[in-house]
DNA sequence: ATCTTACTTTAGAAAGC
DNA sequence: GCTTTAAAAAGTAAGAT
């Protein structure tokens, strides 16, 4: 009886360990990553209630905590990519997509498709450019989009390619590689998305 | 305007069944020209047919795994084939072992353009997976048939999930009628 | 810059780790 | 959970030319 009492108090101990782990590795890449507090909040709240459902059994505690932060910036409006995740996380892409997936199924998490546009102030920023490139953006994305060309192209790619074009248009040009390098696509994504983009606009560069 | 179930092909049949003995892979993998056989890395030894094309998965109980086929019938013909080259091994193999279809795969064209965002929304977040970051396709499962398929943009599908030829169909003119309730197939 | 190859997703069975 | 098989859809990526 006292034993039983002693191993509860060692599982009990264990799991808020374990808690205290992932909570301190959601603070480090979300520090790692710049995001505001209020997104490691979500991201702990939702981690939390993966705990609570039981949905890490057979996943990393590392793995669960990763794609609760994902999901918190995607809901906080402020998105990373897989890719830019992936890199202050020792979980690979592939499996914080899969986790991202599962759990955000398992809570009813009921996310929005990644809207493009929400990539363009940090993307133009980080390049430099003006307020107006980023307007620009906006706009060809918004309405490219309407026109159904967003359908099953990935976001930071179709984000990319309208700054592109807009860095031209407004005479701030920006190469290829640069914004693949910030977006971090290929610069053959940018190229055959802008192309697309470009048409639908009706523009000619 | 075509029947966009006139335009389902089957791409893929799953099937398993059984010989009824016991095999000792080692051996008919020395026998069986054109077999792979790695124990270490798969329990099954492979072994492929040309016509039809299909690929076998031969295991030590005796039950095999015939994948590839483009129809029911090019199952039944494959196995038809990998039975007989067993025979020829001495092999004994029952008479006419039941072959159970497990999965099947098809594709077909709704012939218009999707707004995948739109019909996110539209059949429900709670009941979609959407994620084209990660892959391109709408994932969406339906419960009768049930099957899942995998929308695209440009209007084509892949169903798979269902046993029977028919489940497609139905899984089509369902999504057919979902989408043109919800005014997203126009 | 374009081509080729390859990987992402879905389902299902098999035997074993 | 993973391993292997095959096949489609379309997007993205990497390496070669």
């Amino acid at each position: 009886r006292l034993r039983k009492w002693q191993e509860r108090i060692r599982t009990k101990d264990a799991g808020e360990r374990n808690l205290q782990f992932a909570l301190s590795e959601i603070d480090r890449m979300a520090s790692a990553l710049g995001v505001p507090r209020s997104v490691r909040e979500v991201a702990s709240v939702i981690y939390r209630r993966a705990l609570k459902e039981d949905l890490i059994r057979g996943r990393s505690i590392e793995g669960v905590a990763t794609s609760a932060l994902y999901a918190a910036c995607r809901k906080e409006g402020i998105p990373r990519s897989l890719e830019e995740i992936s890199e202050v996380s020792r979980v690979e892409r592939k499996e914080i997509g899969r986790t991202y997936r599962y759990i955000s199924q398992e809570l009813g998490l009921e996310m929005r498709p990644v809207d493009p546009k929400k990539y363009v102030p940090r993307f133009c920023s980080e390049l430099e450019l003006s307020e107006e490139v980023q307007t620009k953006a906006n706009e060809i994305i918004e309405k490219t989009a309407e026109k159904g060309l967003l359908s099953g192209k990935s976001p930071t790619g179709y984000a990319a390619a309208a700054i592109y074009a807009a860095s031209l248009l407004c005479n701030e040009k920006k190469t290829q590689r640069e914004v693949a390098d910030v977006a971090q696509v290929t610069e053959v994504t940018i190229r055959n998305r802008y192309q697309e983009q470009i048409e639908a606009m009706g523009i000619h560069g | 305007m075509t029947d966009p179930k006139d335009t389902i092909n089957i791409e893929n049949v799953v099937a398993s069944t059984g010989i009824g003995q016991e095999l000792d892979l080692q051996s008919v993998a020395m026998d069986l020209e054109g077999a792979d056989y790695d124990p270490e890395q798969f329990p099954g030894l492979v072994y492929r047919t040309q016509n039809p094309k299909s690929a076998a998965l031969i295991f030590r109980s005796g039950k095999i795994v015939c994948t590839g086929a483009k129809s029911t019938d090019d199952v039944h013909e494959s196995l038809r084939i990998v039975f007989d080259k067993l025979r020829e091994l001495q092999i004994q193999v029952n008479e006419d072992p039941e072959i159970i279809v497990q999965n099947i795969v098809t594709s077909a064209d709704l012939g218009r353009n999707l707004n995948l965002n739109a019909i996110a929304i539209g059949l429900g977040l709670e009941n979609i997976e959407y994620e084209p970051e990660q892959f391109p396709g709408l994932v969406y499962r339906l419960d009768e048939p049930e099957v899942v398929a995998l929308l695209f943009g440009s209007g084509k599908l892949v169903i798979t999930g269902g046993k029977k030829p028919v489940d497609a169909e139905h899984a089509v003119d369902k999504i057919v009628s979902r989408l043109e309730d919800l005014g997203l197939l126009e």
